[in-house]
DNA sequence: CATGGTCAAGTGGCA
DNA sequence: TGCCACTTGACCATG
């Protein structure tokens, strides 16, 4: 069992070099400073992921989710593009190398904004462009073709149908490259509406993917499974030889007796772990103290 | 240099 | 209708 945290490092951005890998700028800058800035951006942001590893080597944490935000702009450029590719490209091939030496599990999520079971053909066009870089990324870092290095998604919209919305996504699935369908898992939803462990089955029967059990998000929508029952379900997805991802957080409302906040909001840190029932998972803690938020349970 | 308003993208729930 | 929340606040104009 890896614990892990997700996409910053409090300690190190904290640091007088500010370490942190979402570098971005607004669209006015972009419009103005355009590539060669947002090559400069990519290319700090690639060399303090490297600075966080080795910050994560160093304290016994080997799970990292990749922040999705590397490269500022990317939809709008190929990676190839940027003037400063061939260094960003040698350093990560460098952080691939030191991600397999040390054995670190990098994963990665892909933001609200992609949205594969949409009825709009642009909407699916640019998440397909997004599951594209994620995949890019992770190929520059040669990190396995399979779901030990996953790039995870919501469904991310009902439309009033489910069905017909996971129908859309295994359309949408097979338009997929190879390195980002090997890659993609799904994940159960915080809203009763949305899609439960055992909605997301019928996505798993029909493509095969694996589903990311979310601890929290099951408790706002079960599907009518105990915690256990849609822990197990969600394990049983997983391919032999890759070990589960699961992910933990705590309401943020309940840690500050804020009835203001909403009950899905996480936390700045976690009271407890999960329980795993025996299983064998990963667990990432979305927790917002990041790695402070694990360091305890080490 | 500190700070507050603002910021690409999709969706659903709620006040 | 507009804000919050979602895997992560950061950027930047202004004082």
């Amino acid at each position: 069992m890896n614990l892990g945290y997700a996409c910053a490092n409090l300690t190190l951005a904290k640091n007088k070099t500010k370490v942190c890998c979402n570098r971005s700028m607004v669209k006015k800058t972009f419009l103005r400073k355009g590539i060669d800035y947002a090559s400069e951006l990519a290319l700090l942001n690639v060399k303090d992921l490297s600075e966080i590893l080795k910050w994560n080597v160093a304290n016994n944490i080997n799970f990292f989710r990749v922040s999705s935000d590397m490269f500022p702009w990317a939809s709008h450029y190929k990676l190839s593009q940027l003037p400063q590719y061939n260094l960003i490209k040698s350093e990560l091939l460098s952080i691939g190398d030191y991600a397999k030496e040390n054995k670190l599990r990098l994963t990665s999520h892909p933001g609200p904004f992609n949205v594969l079971v949409s009825p709009s053909a642009s909407v699916v066009e640019n998440t397909i462009s997004d599951l594209n870089i994620h995949a890019e990324l992770f190929d520059l870092l040669s990190l396995s073709n399979s779901t030990y290095n996953k790039i995870n998604i919501h469904c991310n919209g009902v439309y009033g149908d489910k069905k017909a919305a996971m129908d859309r996504f295994c359309t949408n699935f097979k338009k997929l490259p190879e390195n980002v369908r090997t890659r993609l898992t799904v994940e159960n939803d915080d809203k009763a509406s949305m899609y439960s462990v055992l909605d997301l089955m019928y996505l798993y029967e029909k493509i095969g993917i694996p589903i990311v059990f979310d601890y929290h998000h099951h408790k706002f929508c079960s599907g009518d499974l105990s915690e256990k029952e849609a822990l197990k379900l969600a394990v049983s997805t997983w391919p032999k030889g890759v070990i589960p991802v699961v992910h933990y957080s705590e309401s943020k409302s309940v840690h500050e007796n804020n009835s203001e906040i909403k009950l899905q909001a996480h936390s700045d840190y976690i009271n407890n772990l999960p329980d795993t029932y025996g299983l064998d998972v990963d667990i990432m803690v979305e927790a917002k103290a990041k790695e402070l938020s694990i360091i305890p349970f080490l």
